[in-house]
Formats: structure tokens, sequence, C-alpha cells
DNA sequence: CAATATAAAGACAAAGAAGTCCAAATTAGG
DNA sequence: CCTAATTTGGACTTCTTTGTCTTTATATTG
């Protein structure tokens, strides 16, 4: 359960994506979210090489989504960005808390864990880009500056 | 909730204080819980600076709890060594979640995070030592090979 | 006082994450 | 064919975390 800064990247350019119909630019992706063009140029190759995403060069180009936003989940774009373990540990790293229940925190930790893995499984792309209110956004453009 | 190896190294120290009745030098700390001993004599240095230990300098000296282990919760270690506000925000950072309720995830991830909170501040660190058995000592012995 | 054991503090190195820049490859349109 | 718009890839910087090393300050014991 370790998180950077990549993730809120991906879901936030995803989200974004998933609100068009037709496929974005990564420029225009990086400015609408507010991310840094260059990394995320190479989190989208990144995603592309994790078929989330499929990307066409040239003029006229872009970035799509590789499957329906509806099909997405938030889990599957975690794991393509931190890697496939990155939901199984506990956050105090005590120890690897899926399967040691020596672990002081495990009683607790692990009930937690299993239902925040089942809300990210559960959650598409296509939900959160719509919980996502235009309030919000503007929000996230205000933080901006 | 942005938790780094510091923590883990915190707690595991605090632990292993807990159970002794004297003070223990920085060296029997670290080797007891196998963490390396100049990094662990920073972590001490700052957790007396937030006034979770004491340490008595010269021959003889070590270091001891400010407090006994059943007045300290994991919350207050924690918050010692990352921060104040390090249990406030989202894993996912989409925004500072405790009290942001335009974030998609945050009807799912507060309730959730205020579990976990809950939880850390209930939990002293006498019943983490208690808690730890014989068991996960020697598996943690094992790991360190 | 001298020797020893200890914490404290600072400089430094190594590794990873975050971010920037630039050249190359690819495609569409004129 | 030429140009513009794109992704791709690599080199590079910067910052934070983790880790090491050395010196200094402090206390105890004999």
């Amino acid at each position: 359960m370790r998180l950077t800064l990549s993730t809120k990247y991906a879901i936030l350019a995803l989200e974004e994506l998933a609100r068009r119909e037709s496929p974005a630019s990564v420029q225009e992706l990086a400015s609408a979210a507010d991310i840094p063009q260059a990394y995320l140029a190479k989190l989208v190759s990144l995603l592309v090489r994790m078929g989330v995403l499929t990307t066409q060069r040239g003029r006229g180009g872009g970035v799509s989504l590789a499957k329906p936003a509806g099909t997405v989940s938030l889990k599957e774009i975690i794991e393509a960005v931190e890697g496939p373990t990155a939901l199984q540990d506990c956050p105090f790293e005590l120890s690897p808390c899926a399967g040691d229940p020596c672990c002081p925190l495990y009683p607790v930790w692990d009930p937690l864990r299993a239902r925040i893995v089942g809300f990210l499984a559960q959650t598409s792309l296509a939900e959160v880009a719509q919980r996502t209110t235009p309030k919000r956004r503007e929000q996230n453009e205000r933080d901006a500056e």
C-alpha cells in the first residue's frame, strides 16, 4: 500500500480521458489535468506497455483507453503503475501483511485492507470520472496556481 | 497516510524498548530490531525532540521511553516520525482527503481512514509489544538473513 | 585525571521518485 | 515530398529517503 504521485497522475489523466469520446494528445491531457507534460508522457508509455492505453503516433494521433472506461478498475490502474503487489502489503511495512498473521497489526489492518482493495476492484474509471463534479475540477484548477 | 520505512523502524525499536525494564543503548536496540545503527541513532534523536523518548549520555546511559508504554499510542509515534498531518490525507493524494468531499474517493476512503486512525489512537505501544509473539520475533530474525 | 561508553550532530554517499530536455521515429495533410 | 504534430526513448537534474562515517559532547568507572 505504498502509492506515489504517479498513481495520482495516472488516475487524473485516465479520468480526463474517460470523459472524452475521441483520443487526446499527451499535451491536452497534461494541461487539462495539470500534470507535467514530459512526466505524463512517460507514464502514458508505461500504461501502454501495461495494456491500459493505446496510442497513435503522428499528426492527429494521441492517447486512447485500451478498453471501455466501465471495464477499467482503479485496482488495475494502481497495479499497472506501482507494480502487481502494491496493494498487498501493510502501510507500516512491519511485514508483508497479506498472509502474515504474526504481524501485530495484521488482525486490524487486514480487514480494512480487504475492504479498500475490494472497493478499488469494484470501482471503474467510468464511475470515478462521473463522480468527479465540475466543482472539483474548478478546485483543482485553483490548487494549481 | 504516507508512511515510510522510518515509521517501521520507530515502531520496532520502541516495541523492543517497551519489553525491557531498563534503558537500552542504541546499539542494543539496533541489533535486536535489525535496524541500521547510525540510522536508528538519528531516529532516536528525532523521537527525543518529539518527546517520545529520553536519553542519557555517557557510560551506562541509553534510551528510555519518556512515558509508560501503556500511554503511548501508535498514532503518536507515527505523527512524531512522519509529521502531524501524515494520517490526514488520502493515500491516492487526489486531494487532501480529510475535509474534501469533492474528491471522488472521499466517500469511501474517509470512513476507512477514520477507522484506521481510531485504531492507531487506541492502540498503545504496550499492547503491540505484548501482541508480538516470540514466533514473530524469530520470523523477523530469519527475514534479516 | 584517564579511559571507556554512550548520545548528538554534521557531512557525505546511494538509491529512488519527480521532473526536464532533446533527439529520433512515426504519421497525416498539403 | 515536405512539414507539422505526435509518441518514444534516453540523458540529465533535483529532491527526498535511506544509509554510512567521523567528530564532538557527555557521563561513568576506576
